[in-house]
DNA sequence: TTAAAACTATAAAGCTACTATAAGGTCAAT
DNA sequence: ATTGACCTTATAGTAGCTTTATAGTTTTAA
């Protein structure tokens, strides 16, 4: 199949293919005689993975990390299951300083009503004066 | 006073403040004989709202909109609560779709335990065969 | 006094994960 | 013959800096 069928199949477009065989992420596949690339069902398992990858919020690096790990299926999968926690931790905290930040963002805004003028504005008061109680 | 003590007083490094003034969101300070930028307390006030605003989370063309509001006072406040209200509900929609991402992979992490090859690994299975129940 | 350390300047590249644009070659159909 | 859809490479743009390179200036220590 063709880089084109490949992207409808996965659903990525053409480019985003052709980014990741440049970062190595995709084995180069062969060419016709035109120049054209030329994939395998390989390579679309090798690319929904890539995409399942990246859905769960993985980085190329990480991604790149699994597939060493997929290659050499001999050792234990303990760094697999170590790359998951480290990641579902960096999720965590992330969520964790979204929420505390929100809580900054909504006291804000609870500063102002918009019938004022922009000099008298709760809002921009509240972020000049650097009264943002930090966590 | 000169960039470095500038840089030190709001907690940035250099390159950060001639990197705001190339974007236009600090004003272009005066220059020594020697070419060296002198700054003015407005610089550190200035600069000061910037970093509070990114520590907000707010990009930099909305602290650019949120300048051009400081700069013409008579107009309502409308627009400065606007942006924070759309700010907000930003942030919450990141915090929801990273509660969902973080109970994806903790399901796909339970699916593995460490006493395994990679060969038979839960988490590599997990996500090579796509049974990650999407939201 | 001089030499090194610390500071300043500009310009350009690097980072992430693509996306978009440009300029062109290939192929099937009209 | 030419239109349109597809493919190729190379390059630039996105956000918000950070890093590197190269060079000039000031301050400090020997």
């Amino acid at each position: 199949m063709r880089i084109g069928q490949l992207a409808q199949l996965v659903g990525v477009e053409t480019q985003t293919i052709r980014f990741y065989e440049q970062q190595g992420l995709l084995p180069p596949p062969d060419r016709q005689d035109n120049g054209y690339r030329v994939y395998t069902e390989k390579h679309g398992e090798g690319l929904a993975f890539i995409r399942r990858c990246r859905i769960l919020g993985l980085s190329l690096a990480e991604i790149h990390e699994l597939q060493s790990y997929q290659d050499d299926p001999h050792q234990p999968c303990t760094a697999v299951n170590a790359l998951l926690d480290d990641h579902i931790s960096h999720v965590r905290s992330q969520i964790t300083a979204l929420q505390a930040l929100e809580k900054q963002l909504v006291s804000l805004r609870a500063s102002c009503n918009d019938d004022r003028g922009v000099e008298a504005c709760g809002v921009l008061a509240g972020i000049s004066e650097g009264n943002m109680h930090q966590q």
